[in-house]
DNA sequence: GAATCTTATTTCGATATCGAACTATCTTAT
DNA sequence: ATAAGATAGTTCGATATCGAAATAAGATTC
């Protein structure tokens, strides 16, 4: 690697975005022929990991707005993976969880899309991928203030 | 940062996805004021940039689909910021060009972008840069060889 | 030089996503 | 206790995007 040139920032973005979009592109490839979508797929992802959680909770965890969870969520009942329960504290709170049919379902394609992602970053060694994360998280937590601060501005 | 820990793919991915995510967002915040998005705004950058380009060149570079850069262009084109031009020699072909309200435009809305975006990734030190440069390119590099035997497999 | 294949762009229909408005419920302050 | 404000979820209308089909023109093959 050469560490004289200088990469500038909108360089920097292009590729972060293009980086993004073949991984994506890749994933969505290797799951579509299951009828899911990447969206569907990470609610369902969340769900097996974290248990059944609330329709705000999983919009948070798989970067959705909350509309979006919504028609997500129909989507999947319809296929009867998930299930939406009334919470019993709250009657505002519907909580969804996975069906016995959706756990299945999820934890078969999970396996394998697990090894696919493992397999594609097989060429990063553990230091190349610690490395990566940390200039990734770096990256992430100055955009997020920025973006904080931008609305606020923005909405006062 | 700790190099002993490993970082699982499934888990780099989701920083990966986040930290895009984030960096979109907040781009999209400082642009949304002018109307764009930030399709369009990429097509603009890429006409400033690159010189008048085909619809098929632009769509390759701003990764959307052709019948996608159909419609951006007819956004900008309503907007008087872009004119498509019959080729000379080649007449399934319109090229696109900046007219001189959208090179205006552009050139004014990409130089404040480029503060922003250096603001942004003013906490990566140069070598922190070009690591994350060369890191996503190699991550990228295997997604889009994924992709491909992906490709050909399922559509064979 | 006619038929076939490829390429560039657009049209069309379907879909995922979003923000804003809305409903229902819970929480807080007085 | 009541009013005011906050929160959870949904509905609604708008929009960006896509893949597939359509159209038109070039390139190739025989």
């Amino acid at each position: 690697m050469n560490n004289e040139q200088t990469t500038s920032a909108p360089k920097l973005w292009v590729i972060l975005a293009r980086t993004y979009n073949a991984v994506a592109v890749y994933l969505e490839s290797t799951i579509a022929a299951e009828g899911l979508g990447l969206s569907d797929f990470a609610a369902l992802e969340v769900l097996l990991h974290k248990g059944p959680l609330t329709m705000s909770a999983i919009a948070e965890k798989v970067l959705l707005a909350n509309a979006s969870m919504t028609s997500a969520i129909d989507r999947l009942d319809e296929r009867g993976l998930v299930r939406r329960v009334n919470s019993e504290s709250d009657r505002r709170v519907r909580i969804v969880e996975l069906t016995a049919q959706g756990r299945t379902f999820i934890s078969a394609i999970y396996e394998r899309h697990e090894r696919e992602l493992e397999a594609l970053m097989g060429g990063l060694s553990r230091a190349e991928r610690n490395q990566l994360r940390h200039l990734l998280k770096k990256l992430g937590y100055a955009a997020s203030v920025a973006s904080r601060a931008n609305k606020e501005e923005h909405q006062q």
